[in-house]
DNA sequence: TCTGGGGTCCTAGGACCC
DNA sequence: TCTGGGGTCCTAGGACCC
């Protein structure tokens, strides 16, 4: 039987905050969305006071006053630097999958069963005191068992956050009292729908035909039913696919009703998203440019639209992209709108080796590709942006809340005193 | 006053081809 | 009067994930 574990870190982001500021332990706290709008990452603290995952700051405002929760604005550099250091500590112990910022599935196969569970724990124990993230791993023959059995971590303490969880009789107890909807695949949308049908339980759920499963939610509701079976569907993935697609998005602090200012993020965004591109080594043949007015004012003109731009020649040239998207924003900025969210996304991708160029290509892409790779690499060592493109500006944003960034700036290392 | 950002996959229906 | 069948590609929309 082959096994896998999902490695969660808990409350990953509210974590981070504390490895580097210890009076936060035992105090709710909270971490913010870009703009300073919701809230995405909680404290266990923060969880029990009934502050909900995505809530908007100003509506949680009361209860984060009355008891003295910590709030960050997210600081995705250090998160960032922190989720590549727990996924180093994985790989030491089995070949690990990165499944997001702060998750990652584990192979382990040829591990024996008698010492799984002590391994497990020893993976915890490691990335704690290597990293002072605190993690729960969940072991199971399938990858959406090994979710559940992550959750069951946090539910019980006295796993010291390692779950091992493959007899049938086990799986049958656990599933009877796992709710449907905290099951890996099963949304609101699909929740709900099971609950109209008398669907409470992921044991309720197994127990329905596949068949009716395949009927009402697809060939990927059947493959989560079989994975709750014990029947593995889910395989490993031994490399990080490329990506198929890559955004940049953002909302502004304040609305935009002039076109310059909207010039100068889109610019910026552009940059940022060919720069993605260039680090996965591909070339995309499609862009989208689009700007949003701000649609939870009601009653005030809304206004959204893209444009979608094709580049005859796949491309990965800042340049070449800002002034395609400049052109696209021309087109769609309407005057009298207050714009309040702006973005860019590349589509078509495919890696940059042997590029056809069209016969009337007016692009020097040798020289271009220079270009990018000496920007990218006084870029890297330099802080982003210390070279851009002369559109790009300022992108206003509310971060209110900021935590230094204590590994990844010598300015925000924090000092020992002795 | 104040509401995130970045992804994937599947399905259905229409266009189009032979 | 009778009006096929099979395949591909594209797009929009809907579901999900973190």
């Amino acid at each position: 039987m082959i096994f896998y574990a999902l490695c969660d870190a808990n409350n990953f982001f509210a974590s981070c905050e504390r490895v580097f500021n210890p009076s936060l332990n035992g105090r709710p706290v909270v971490v913010l969305s870009n703009n300073d709008g919701c809230i995405i990452a909680r404290s266990e603290e923060a969880k029990r006071l009934g502050i909900k995952m995505g809530e908007p700051l100003f509506k949680a405002r009361e209860t984060i006053e009355r008891h003295g929760v910590a709030v960050f604005s997210s600081n995705y550099q250090l998160y960032g630097d922190m989720s590549h250091r727990v996924m180093n500590t994985l790989k030491q112990f089995a070949s690990a999958e990165i499944y997001s910022i702060d998750e990652a599935f584990l192979n382990f196969e040829g591990i024996p069963l008698e010492t799984m569970q002590e391994y497990g724990k020893q993976i915890v124990r490691t990335v704690k005191r290597n990293t002072g993230i605190p993690v729960s791993l969940g072991i199971a023959p399938t990858k959406t068992l090994a979710k559940v059995a992550s959750k069951l971590c946090k539910r019980y303490p006295k796993l010291e956050g390692c779950c091992l969880m493959y007899r049938p009789e086990d799986i049958t107890k656990v599933l009877s009292t796992f709710p449907i909807g905290d099951v890996w695949g099963i949304g609101r949308r699909y929740s709900k729908m099971l609950k109209s049908h008398g669907v409470e339980t992921a044991e309720q759920f197994r127990r329905l035909t596949p068949e009716w499963v395949k009927a009402k939610m697809s060939i990927v509701g059947l493959r989560t039913w079989k994975e709750l079976h014990g029947e593995a569907c889910i395989e490993f993935e031994h490399k990080t696919p490329d990506k198929q697609s890559i955004t940049v998005s953002r909302s502004f602090a304040k609305e935009l009703t002039e076109i310059e200012p909207l010039q100068e993020a889109i610019s910026t965004f552009t940059a940022m998203v060919a720069e993605k591109l260039r680090k996965q080594h591909s070339v995309a043949g499609q862009m989208q440019v689009y700007i949003f007015t701000n649609y939870h004012r009601e009653g005030s003109p809304q206004h959204y639209e893209g444009r979608l731009v094709q580049f005859l020649t796949p491309t990965e040239s800042t340049l070449e992209m800002v002034k395609a998207a400049s052109a696209a924003l021309k087109e769609l900025f309407r005057k009298g709108y207050g714009y309040k969210k702006a973005g860019v996304i590349l589509y078509d991708i495919k890696p940059n080796t042997g590029i056809q160029a069209t016969m009337f290509d007016e692009i020097d892409r040798p020289k271009h590709k220079a270009l990018m790779q000496t920007i990218d690499t006084i870029n890297a060592h330099h802080g982003r942006s210390t070279i851009k493109v002369g559109s790009e500006g300022e992108v206003h944003q509310n971060r209110n809340h900021t935590s230094p960034r204590y590994t990844t700036e010598w300015s925000d290392i924090l000092v020992v005193k002795v």
